[in-house]
DNA sequence: GTCTATACCTCGATAGAC
DNA sequence: GTCTATCGAGGTATAGAC
């Protein structure tokens, strides 16, 4: 039963504590009672906090990466592809809230970090989508625009209302179950407010 | 000339650190340097850390609701609005690049410390910019929304690029250069796309 | 008001017994 | 592998001379 091993216990209550907290706010006795173990164990098996805050952010961006991305290849029509991009990253947001933030907060204090998880992933400028974006351009189906321009708009409007929800919520005086039900709604607005902007008439 | 009061100089300095490395990230050692002052200045004055990060967050974050509320206001249709909104939110963000982190930082990190702020300031949650969409709407001139959507995706789009400002870097391998063209064309791009989601037909 | 010196504490990291 | 004890750096805050 309780075979989880000492390493993915310390592992998985750091990722918790450092999701939340970031590198800084975070602390190594925090992590410690999270994981019910002693302090010194964490430097037993990951050196340092440095070392073990980074063995989880190379995981988690790189999951994240890698199924952000993949959910743009594949069949299916442009307005399919947005309906089914914005559901699927509003849902894996609603699932992972403190991702978002940690990612930003990485990219602020720590971008080299960043760079690091870019290089070993290999990541390419051009997918599938980009290519399927400019040939419906190209066709005249869709609006003439930078393809990078699309994605980051699609991006921009599905993660920033999670980023700025206590803003948000204290601006609209709008409780925890409000808000839920607020995303809910925006989870169909998106995608039709997305293909509006770049249909033709 | 230099008739800057030590007080001044202290608050001018922390606002740069608390900017750049937000309430944890900061040491009173570093804004003292900055100030070109001693480090017990900082507590003659301000007493504490938290109380001198306080004041900061607060003078900063109700300049931004102020001015970001007003441009909203005032006469103009809302192809206009939306134009003048676009343009001047990116300007401002350009000339106050460490704005948006430090804003998300706080939100996450010290949420009570913004309801503060909201409550100093009354914010209401219907502006004139809101009834103005609304009687657009009613009017058939734009398409029908909740106006809440409409203003977070304007925030959205505008914000969220300068955020993920080294993650896009990397993703699309552009210097910092490139990527002051890139969002300069991003300006003219944007209320376009605006105006194209929210037009009827 | 401004400085030096220092108290006091928190935290990451290590030594060493078991 | 796991614990206790402790070190040492670095942080905020204060006391006290000038």
């Amino acid at each position: 039963m309780e075979d989880i091993s000492t390493e993915q216990k310390i592992y998985s209550a750091a990722k918790q504590i450092f999701l939340k907290k970031g590198l800084q706010g975070a602390r190594m006795q925090e992590i410690a009672d999270e994981a019910g173990i002693n302090k010194s164990l964490l430097h037993y098996y990951f050196r340092t906090k440095e070392k073990l805050f980074q063995e989880i952010f190379e995981e988690t961006a790189t999951k994240l990466f890698t199924s952000v991305i993949s959910s743009l290849e594949g069949d299916g029509s442009i307005e399919i592809k947005i309906r089914l991009f914005v559901e699927r990253y509003i849902g894996f947001i609603q699932e992972n809230p403190y991702i978002p933030q940690f990612m930003i907060n990485v990219i602020s204090q720590n971008p080299d970090m960043l760079l690091q998880v870019f290089e070993k992933m290999k990541i390419q400028p051009k997918y599938e989508i980009m290519k399927q974006l400019q040939l419906e351009m190209d066709k005249g189906n869709i609006i003439k625009m930078r393809t990078e321009d699309l994605i980051i708009n699609m991006v921009s409007l599905c993660i920033f209302p999670f980023i700025a929800k206590p803003l948000i919520q204290g601006i609209l005086g709008k409780s925890d179950e409000d808000y839920i039900a607020f995303m809910e709604e925006r989870k169909k607005m998106l995608p039709d407010f997305i293909v509006r902007a770049i249909q033709i008439n």
